[in-house]
DNA sequence: CGACACATGTAACACGTTACATGATTTG
DNA sequence: CAAATCATGTAACGTGTTACATGTGTCG
């Protein structure tokens, strides 16, 4: 969904041929989420499709350049002024992962969160590292150091989830240990209903 | 990709239909991500294909149950064993929206900036009024309750990363100002290249 | 010249959403 | 009985990924 958004936001900036629309996107994300050719054209097919851009035969160069309608200059207004959706947010699956090995018998919940845990500290160290090199050239790429900033705000929240649960799920056992005839079957499985 | 895997780890409790697979999902994420049935029956169409489920033909209630297979078995294993990638993590659409709107012309990044920011704090609060509601039943569901706080963390962030953003924004139209003829062209399109 | 980046596509497939069709069972 | 829920599917479509085909231009 978000790539249709992201051409229609880039072609605001000025008209483009699709190669182009690529790496202006990796340019501005820092690589973060690669975008591959392929798509660019199929969606900026669709779009063309859909009356939101032009393409404009080819220009000085042979580039095959598209510019946007106004229908489509409209749609980019309407997603800038529109807040994402947090109704129906995207699958997460690092928490679904967690909801389900909590429910599922004989997994161990602990070391799940705990390699998640090491795997996004190196994440975190990769993206400080990533900041320090970037450091210097102050508006650069103003961009990509946002993004850049919303992984990390990402990562060290999910550590903070993470570090969260492990410790509820402490209390959980404990509690567990100190009266264990409540809610839980000790006796094999409870799965057939 | 993650339907496919929590099917998967819901069959290690036990054999299951269609779908009591979808209530058994949606009552551990508390209906965060509504999982349509039909998915669940042409995903498990496609895990039977690839031999990681089988079905056991109609069981006393005349349900059509399925059942992990060895294969199966080992996917779920590696799938709780192996921490979630970070090496290409999914669009994140607002991340992808504000480094836009601070590259294109004409938008008002701050408006942006606060609209999302008030859009998630709305969310926030209802993921606290949820909770409240959620209190005394203490593990009735242990699963949904992580995932609700998931919600929270990331919410949390969000509003941070909105923050931070507002901040260095600022700072980087102070500095423009002090001495404007830095790299921005002052007179219009600076499109064609 | 050979390798590599630029540039434009197409095909096949996986995944996800929405909507529709169909019938049994439950419940007010 | 009517409406809702349970239960199993199918069809159409949108979106995303991977891989392939093809040709031009550039640079060591």
């Amino acid at each position: 969904m978000s790539v249709k958004q992201a051409l229609l936001a880039l072609l605001e900036q000025g008209p483009m041929y699709g190669y182009q629309l690529r790496s202006e996107f990796e340019q501005r994300t820092g690589g973060t989420w690669p975008l591959n050719v392929g798509q660019v054209y199929t969606t900026l097919a669709r779009l063309e499709r859909d009356g939101l851009v032009a393409g404009t035969g080819a220009d000085d160069d042979g580039h095959l350049v598209y510019r946007l309608t106004d229908t489509g200059r409209g749609e980019v207004a309407a997603w800038f002024t529109t807040p994402v959706a947090r109704t129906q947010p995207p699958r997460d699956e690092l928490a679904i992962k967690l909801a389900l090995a909590v429910t599922v018998p004989g997994v161990d919940v602990g070391r799940v969160i705990q390699q998640q845990r090491s795997a996004t500290m190196t994440a975190l160290q990769d993206y400080t590292r990533l900041k320090r090199g970037e450091g210097g050239n102050e508006r650069a790429d103003l961009a990509w150091g946002l993004v850049l900033e919303s992984l990390v705000f990402a990562a060290e929240a999910e550590i903070r989830w993470l570090d969260h649960c492990e410790s509820r799920l402490r209390r959980a056992a404990r509690e567990e240990q100190a009266r264990p005839a409540t809610a839980t079957a000790p006796t094999g499985q409870e799965a057939g209903r």
